[in-house]
DNA sequence: CTGAAAGCGCTAACAC
DNA sequence: GTGTTAGCGCTTTCAG
């Protein structure tokens, strides 16, 4: 790297303290109004510009958020990335990005490497494999050190920390019920995210409302798929019960196969079978017919968190207590849900 | 922040000086055993690590690189990052991720934010609007400082330095004999992103297909919609010439509306339209019918700028002649254009 | 074997 | 007004 100019350099040229350039830059009144004018003029000639990483030394703070989000394909927590970047560059903080795919050991290396960097918080959604694991050490160990969490999304009750989270179960209920009040009398969930605490949440808000209209819950009609299940075979299984008239899925992927899968078995769509499912992506809008969609409002998540992690670290001196913000969802109807009348 | 332990506050235990510490802890042989093994221990037990600032501020290495992307929701882009991050952190780099929202004016910001900070490199795909501006002020000086920087995508010839780019030209020349080669007749060409260089370099691998099948250009069927314009209107009105058989769209979004509105209008497709597009997105598998596409290969587009980067600031002693890597495309076929026979 | 000292670039309290 | 000094946390020569 080119050397660029320094303190230092200044104050030879003019053959005067290092102090005396430092306070000239910083227009303090201590210093003569000519010796300012001739560093403050040389320093944007030669474009000076202080070395933060001898500020982030000196501040034990260096304006720098850690960002572990699990996939960024997926939408929603791409949405969120956007939501963080914007307030965090808005209040001159930068972004270190990390995405753990999903993989517990690629989450605890980041961490790891995170946090004897110089961040001065981290905002985290927890991969798949971790939540799977309940292993939150690399979490705790940060946390005690000191250093600030925002988790968002994919939580734990386990860390004491600041916390947004979506209304997984609300969301749920309400699709569901729309389901049932839009005419299917039989509704069946299909999960291949049971590893999630919101997968968990997203059962509990179907259950919900099924006992709230009085249908007694059929524990076969709640299909949870893992990974490596081949996701039609499972899904033809189920729908082998031809009275099943609603899906709930509880995530944009799983939706849009099941869509393909039904059509291609000639079911007509809402009609036959309604569908809706968590994750207001792209995707959802453009197949054929449109699927209604659970929002999670992706962004304003991402803008909470941030806020709340500026929040605290810039008022550590007096912590607050810890906080845990709901996010409501929206349901989002199109085409592979019917109207109500 | 809670107080990290420091090399210091070992020697105070042990009473011992600083730099016998450092020796220690980096099981120097200048250190005897006995001390060494008493350190070492207790710098575990005190979960010990140096402070990487304090490093950045000595090596004048940071290890971080600085990352700026138009727009993380496009599929291409996302990709990119996914092999950015998956080299950079195999490499102990960290990713500094900036989203420039395809505004000149943030981009302007995020290099700036970003070069007097603490980078070791930078790499950026150009905003959308930088490149209609054509003012790359702000990377040149970034340039001149001394900073390396790597671009892809979408790249300017005004600036030295390295660069990996997609064979736009070909791609597009690719898919446009494709199309011809499988039946259609007239052939137009969408463009919703003229402003960009990569967007004039498809157009020019358009004509050359066309040319090459001695196939006059009509200037009629290139079609330049801004982002402004209603993109229906402009498409219909394009379309009131029923003899076009052809759809080159040069990006994914622009494929899909064209392929609701179309089938709105009843068109067969791809007997009486066919339609192909740049950027392998998801949805292009997911709408009825698939839609065929020029994968830009993202993820090895991420590595390869990621290697060069990583590659010239570790050998920065002995610098090579600035390079442009072009990256193949391949043509991915669907349903919404005709086999070859 | 261990320590003192200098230095990375900067700031701030305190002298002069 | 300007300079000196110490210090942020660490490494690395060079003395002892």
């Amino acid at each position: 790297m080119k050397k660029r100019i320094t303190l230092k350099d200044i104050a030879q040229t003019f053959d005067v303290s290092i102090a005396t350039v430092s306070k000239a830059l910083k227009d303090s009144h201590e210093i003569s109004a000519k010796t300012k004018t001739k560093i403050q003029e040389y320093a944007k000639q030669h474009h000076y510009k202080p070395n933060v990483t001898a500020l982030h030394l000196l501040n034990k703070k260096t304006k720098t958020i850690g960002v572990v989000i699990p996939n960024i394909l997926n939408t929603f927590f791409a949405k969120v990335f956007i939501g963080i970047e914007h307030i965090a560059s808005q209040n001159g903080y930068h972004l270190v990005s990390c995405i753990s795919n999903e993989s517990f050991e690629k989450e605890v290396k980041t961490i790891d490497l995170l946090k004897h960097g110089h961040l001065d918080g981290i905002i985290i959604s927890l991969a798949e494999e971790t939540q799977l694991k309940q292993n939150f050490t690399h979490l705790k160990n940060t946390l005690n050190e000191g250093i600030p969490i925002v988790m968002f999304d994919r939580v734990s009750d386990e860390l004491e920390c600041d916390k947004v989270i979506v209304n997984d179960l609300e969301g749920a209920f309400h699709a569901t019920n729309h389901l049932i009040k839009s005419g299917c009398k039989k509704v069946a969930l299909i999960s291949v995210i049971d590893n999630l605490s919101v997968g968990k949440l997203r059962v509990e808000g179907y259950r919900k409302a099924l006992n709230q209209c009085n249908i007694s819950i059929d524990e076969r009609l709640i299909v949870r798929i893992n990974k490596h299940e081949d996701f039609d075979t499972a899904l033809k299984i189920i729908l082998s019960d031809k009275s099943i008239d609603g899906l709930l899925c509880l995530e944009e992927s799983a939706a849009v196969n099941a869509l393909h899968l039904v059509k291609k078995m000639n079911y007509n769509i809402p009609e036959d079978l309604s569908i809706a499912c968590f994750t207001n992506g792209k995707l959802l809008q453009h197949v054929t017919p449109s699927i209604s969609a659970i929002s999670q409002h992706g962004k304003h998540i991402g803008q909470t968190a941030v806020k709340m992690l500026i929040d605290r670290i810039e008022n550590e001196a007096n912590p607050k207590p810890f906080e845990t913000k709901v996010v409501k969802t929206s349901l989002i109807e199109r085409e592979s849900t019917r109207r109500l009348h």
